[in-house]
DNA sequence: GTCAGAAGTGTTATGAAATAACATAACTTG
DNA sequence: CAAGTTATGTTATTTCATAACACTTCTGAC
């Protein structure tokens, strides 16, 4: 994942901790309850990891990672708690890395990274994508989703 | 890959045949030979499929099709086809398809797409990339890369 | 309550996508 | 032509993702 840099432990990142998790899992659950959907177990366990992750995490980390007790979990338990919470805005896919992370910002239905190829950060901006979504229905499309995906150094890893 | 919809067999496409074709791969050669890079023969090759295809082909699609008597290449023999060919322009790799396509823009760096989920349809276009670079390069960021793809239903599928 | 349907989960197995590693061949350039 | 580099051939493996089916848990109508 940070693999292609030399900073090895020299990244700081920030995964949710503490009671930070603790808001961030029941304002998700909360949102959950008011759209008839459920927050159900392995759900939970996935946004949790998601949340507490200090950079994207790859399917097989959080199948890993998803016991309490380092018991790994079944793949499809990970894959469709990662489709629901994608389904719902919780969770992005980045496609470029087959990874995911927490949505960081509320309300975004589309989603644009600048991910860092030395530390791995992939943070969440908002574009203006007005222009691309017009440019779509001129061309007499139906828009249903929209990624856009940036590589390259991040301020922290440039500077090093 | 095209089966999300209802109309199969009824979607036209662009693949080049013959002639244009022909012209196409001899560009391309000109191309490598100006910057000392060689068109090899699996080069070559994986570019005459990417460019006579009709829609985005996967990977195990130019495997299985590789050959002239349908013997199939080997997935290294293809990807580093595939490699070669990103690098220097020729084709891209549409990350929410694992799929790829030859470069219908001469000299776009930053790709992005409009891909039709009914027919499969990957239309190259070049947007304004011009505020996300900005807004990259006002983070501290080095951008490499940059790509865009939105999914939906095409003009032709919407009407059908 | 309880029954029928829908939604979700557990589990086994398999399929699809990509790369590691190392041996061999082909170019280039001094 | 010999040494270095770049590209290819080949075997094997790793990584990523889903199919299929049995079972459980919710939900709402009665």
């Amino acid at each position: 994942m940070s693999g292609d840099c030399h900073h090895h432990g020299e990244h700081d990142h920030h995964g949710l901790r503490g009671y930070a998790l603790a808001r961030a899992l029941e304002a998700a659950g909360a949102r959950c309850a008011d759209t008839q959907e459920r927050l159900t177990r392995p759900r939970r366990r996935v946004l949790e990891l998601l949340l507490a992750a200090d950079a994207p995490l790859k399917a097989y980390d959080l199948i890993a990672s998803y016991g309490d007790r380092g018991e790994p979990a079944k793949p499809p338990t990970v894959y469709r708690a990662l489709e629901f919470l994608e389904r719902l805005g919780f969770a992005h896919r980045i496609e470029s890395l087959n990874a995911y992370v927490p949505c960081r910002i509320e309300g975004a239905h589309m989603a644009a990274f600048l991910i860092c190829d030395c530390c791995g950060e992939a943070a969440e901006f908002e574009p203006d994508f007005a222009p691309h979504v017009a440019a779509a229905q001129a061309a007499g499309y139906e828009l249903r989703r929209l990624t856009l995906e940036a590589r390259g150094l991040c301020a922290g890893c440039r500077a090093r």
